[in-house]
DNA sequence: TGTACATCAGTGAACGCGCGTTCACTGATGTAC
DNA sequence: TGTACATCAGTGAACGCGCGTTCACTGATGTAC
């Protein structure tokens, strides 16, 4: 059989890249190609026809990632909020959203390891955060409070990868003090450390 | 040749484990048993007498890794330091001392992660992180205190892992920064959530 | 409109290489008598 | 104290299997004339 019927290139190539997604979370990086485009009802050369070797698929894979990982946080800043700390609020919300479904946030994030296991893939992400660096700087508050408040949401994501995993109430909660500590300027205040102390 | 001299079959174990290390840390999970085996001066065949299959040099290093890191945090606790918070304290150190060496943060996630990519790795790792959990619960800080700060310090272990990189002076105001939030009892205060909003 | 040809989007068999594991063997050390 | 034997801590060659990659081939679609 050649051209399904039905299917685009487009969507055969979309297809693959789903389930590269999805066998890699349970399966892990060793996932074997064979595997993956079964899944993605294609053959191995189908598969290899896309994307000519692991590393492409690989690398497709992560950038795709990377890609609606930022859709997500832009989708998710509030139009009618202008205030310093929008994207920032944004990034807060993606970040411990669905941090309650503890296998969906365990694979997601064994995804993303396995992804930086292949050495290029950690350039592209090095200059991901860069980028996230910069946009989050410009987002208006204040350095002491953004790298704090970065930090515990970069934290609560990675938390499955220790074995841990946040319990439901308690990811609200961290949510919504997070977004609080962007918004209350008398906390930043508060947080200001002592140059004195220390 | 066989038992070498000046090595007794514990500095042999030692000696693997530490190999797996550095060169899981570089080369990755899909490191050779080969590879290994030679960097710590053994064959292969030497190192499978020790550690039957490549799982078991895995579980190993896992639980090696582990523990290593319980010792180092217990071992940063202050002995003057007899408030509330002390471990937490402790694990914040830990968790933020040599930020600032990028490489070598980035090769230490790496193998963590790597180990994770384990299957039954995950189980050791959830049991370790109960422990944490319940160790940290114990430490005499309120909830809501304790689940930001903790969330930030892994966080900022984390960071690596995409490719961002903590810079020099950030680590270190952050590592302050969370340790006064551990003590400043006024601070808690503000940090705590008002019912009524959100 | 029909025909010839090129290209696209695959198929599926075969290859080859790396790597985990097995296995027969070995030389030094420990133990019984 | 010497000797025989068992065990420990390895060595290194060989095996076999999985998996990424190559390759010859194919049937549907698009294009020129």
């Amino acid at each position: 059989m050649a051209r399904k019927a039905g299917r685009t290139p487009e969507e055969t190539r979309r297809a693959l890249l789903n389930a590269a997604s999805a066998v890699i979370r349970t399966r892990g990086i060793s996932a074997s190609l064979d595997e993956i485009a079964r899944a993605a009802g294609v053959s191995k050369g189908g598969l290899l026809y896309h994307f000519a070797t692991k590393d492409d698929l690989v690398r497709a894979l992560a950038e795709d990632l990377m890609e609606s990982f930022r859709a997500d946080v832009v989708a998710a800043v509030d139009p009618a909020d202008q205030a310093p700390g929008r994207l920032t609020r944004a990034y807060i919300r993606v970040s411990l959203a669905g941090q309650h479904d503890e296998t969906a946030v365990r694979e997601s994030v064994a995804l993303v390891t396995q992804l930086h296991n292949w050495p290029e893939i950690v350039d592209l992400a090095r200059a991901d955060a860069r980028r996230w660096t910069e946009d989050l700087r410009a987002d208006g508050l204040p350095d002491h409070v953004l790298s704090l408040v970065i930090a515990a949401a970069d934290g609560a994501s990675a938390t499955p990868l220790w074995g841990g995993a946040i319990p439901e109430g308690a990811a609200h909660l961290l949510e919504r003090q997070l977004l609080r500590l962007t918004r209350d300027q008398r906390l930043w205040q508060h947080l200001e450390l002592d140059p004195a102390a220390g």
